[in-house]
DNA sequence: TTAAAGATGTTATAATATAACAAACTGTAT
DNA sequence: ATACAGTTTGTTATATTATAACATCTTTAA
């Protein structure tokens, strides 16, 4: 069961990817927001699967280029961002307001921090430059513990 | 079919390996070491099952487990690293000598380069400690067009 | 209004990875 | 040498993640 306060917050963040799907012209369909939703009903991670399950109380011939596909008009358009390293998927944090991001990953409570950080940008395109590399998709993710579980 | 050059290359790379598990008093068992010839046979990514494959040749009685136990041991003594956006692996091009690397993909050419920074490793431990949190293991893994592939 | 593009439905299968237990091997203390 | 503990490998089975291919429906723009 949700909060007050949860729902409220997933309402705004809605709303503001509504907002931004119109500005940008993005087809936000009745199914790619149930998956969103479905997104943000989770604390963190989701994987595919599991949202699969979700999606079939609701719709249950969904399959899973159902899911897949939602995923990517999600994940292309940066309302969610995939972890590599987990196979799993989690909404972005400030959605549209920056390019890269990074990941804190706590091993010992899985919870999940979306970093941004103007140091790291410009170390991955410094170092990019040097190696005449032209840099599109960023996938940084570290893993450790975190604040909460270092005693 | 494989030059002088790089049948040479790749036994200075075996006997390297050889001396720091000796050193590091790490099992390079004879299955272990026939997967790390596999690896550094292809020029760049392998897939496990095609790494499978080319083991039935040899060892017509291989299993996924054989290959993704080699391929465990191979990544958690850095002598491989695993491109987690990609699901494939690749030798190291320092095995031991550094910590975190990070890798620069091409789209057009697959072509991988291994690189290392200590400005990254800089901002990574920065930006982690800023959080409080104390990182393991660090995934960096950028996609894009190369210097060769760049008109 | 109609053709083209895009989104979804549906079936099937590909690709990636691990669990679980048995057997063989390796090192070591006795 | 021997027995035992720990590690590695063999083996069967299955779990997990993801996409191909083609049909149908919807939306859009000419």
């Amino acid at each position: 069961m949700k909060s007050v306060e949860e729902n409220k917050n997933t309402n705004i963040y809605m709303k503001n990817i509504e907002k931004l799907c119109k500005s940008n012209n993005l087809k936000l369909t009745a199914l790619r927001k149930q998956v969103l939703e479905l997104i943000l009903s989770k604390k963190g991670l989701v994987k595919a699967y599991d949202l699969l399950d979700d999606l079939k109380k609701i719709q249950p011939n969904a399959k899973p280029p159902t899911i897949y596909r939602s995923l990517d008009f999600l994940e292309e358009n940066g309302f969610i961002h995939k972890l590599q390293s987990l196979n799993a998927f989690i909404k972005c944090a400030h959605p549209k307001e920056h390019d890269n991001c990074y990941f804190l990953i706590c091993k010992k409570c899985d919870n999940i921090e979306e970093v941004w950080s103007s140091k790291i940008d410009k170390v991955v395109s410094n170092t990019s430059m040097e190696k005449n590399f032209s840099p599109k998709n960023v996938t940084i993710e570290i893993s450790g513990i975190c604040h909460n579980c270092i005693s």
